[in-house]
DNA sequence: CGTAATCCTATAGATTATGTAGGGTTTTGC
DNA sequence: GCAAAACCCTACATAATCTATAGGATTACG
C-alpha cells in the first residue's frame, strides 16, 4: 500500500508537472489545489528536494519546481524516495537490497517468486511518469 | 513489503504441502524444520485455518493440513489473509475497496496507474501458487 | 486419567506512519 | 534597510500497526 506521503507527493507533484516551465510554485499554491497540512507537505517536499526531483527557490516569489520533464520522471523514484523498496523482500531489492539471514531452500522459493513481482510492479512504475499522471 | 507473518506463513505452508496427504503435521514439527516462535506461528495457522486454507485436528496425534492441494492454493489468497489488500490503494481494491473521499481529478489519474501496478502483481500472485515454493 | 495438541483472546512492546511545533534562513520588492 | 514571503531544519507528539507473548481452555487419544 502507499503511504500517506506518496500519495500527497503525487497529487503536489501533479500540479508542479501542469505548472512546467512557468517558475517556482510556493506550497500555498499547491495546497489550495489539494487541501492538505502545509507543514506535512512541507517535509516531503523537502524529501524530493534532497533527492533531486526539485528545486527550490526561497524568498518573495520563490517556491518548487521540478528539476527534469515530468516524461522524466518514473513513479518508481517517488516511490522508492518516500516508501523504499518495490519489491516485496528486501532479499530481492535492487535499491535496498539486504541479505535475509534465515534465508534457507524455503524461504529462497519465495525469493524467485517475490523477484517476479518486483519485475512485474517496476514495468508499470518505470515506464509510468509523471506525465502520465497529468 | 511482505510482513513477517506472511513469510513465516509461506515457511510453514512449504513444509504442509509436501506433507500433503500424510495427515496432520503439529507446530512443534513445523518450528523444527523452520524455527520461529511456536506461538507466534500459532495465531498465523489459525487464521489461515478460519480462512479455509487449513483444516486441523485437536488433541494427540493432531495438527494441521492443508484443505487443498498446493496448486489450488495462490500465493495471492495467502496474502490477502495475513497482510490485506494487495493493491497500492484501496479505492483501486478487488477485495478490500474503500472509496476514497478526496479523490478529485488528480488522485483519479493515479487510481488509474495503481490500477495497472495491482493487475501486474495480480498476474503472478494469481498463477504462482504453493505448488512452486515446494 | 494424563498427555499432547489445538483454540482463544487479551495485551505488551517495538516500530513505523503521520502529523505538529517552533523557530531559522534566504530572498525579494519597496 | 526592512518587512514580508517563502523555504529550511530538526525534534517531538501522537496514533496506528506489526510482532510477539501470556495464560489458560478445550479436545482427543490411548
Amino acid at each position: 500500500m502507499l503511504s500517506k506521503k506518496s500519495q500527497y507527493a503525487f497529487r503536489a507533484l501533479t500540479t508542479l508537472a501542469r505548472n512546467e516551465g512557468k517558475g517556482p510554485l510556493p506550497i500555498s499554491k499547491i495546497v489550495k489545489e489539494h487541501p492538505m497540512s502545509v507543514k506535512f507537505l512541507e517535509t516531503i517536499l523537502l524529501e524530493l528536494r534532497k533527492n533531486d526531483i526539485l528545486g527550490s527557490k526561497k524568498g518573495k516569489g520563490g517556491g518548487y519546481f521540478l528539476l527534469r520533464p515530468p516524461e522524466e520522471i518514473s513513479l518508481a523514484q517517488i516511490i522508492r524516495i518516500l516508501d523504499g523498496p518495490i519489491a516485496p523482500l528486501k532479499c530481492v531489492s535492487l535499491n535496498f537490497y539486504e541479505r535475509c539471514d534465515d534465508c534457507n531452500e524455503v524461504s529462497c522459493g519465495l525469493n524467485k517468486l517475490m523477484a517476479e513481482v518486483r519485475d512485474a510492479k517496476l514495468k508499470v512504475l518505470v515506464k509510468r511518469t509523471l506525465r502520465d499522471l497529468i
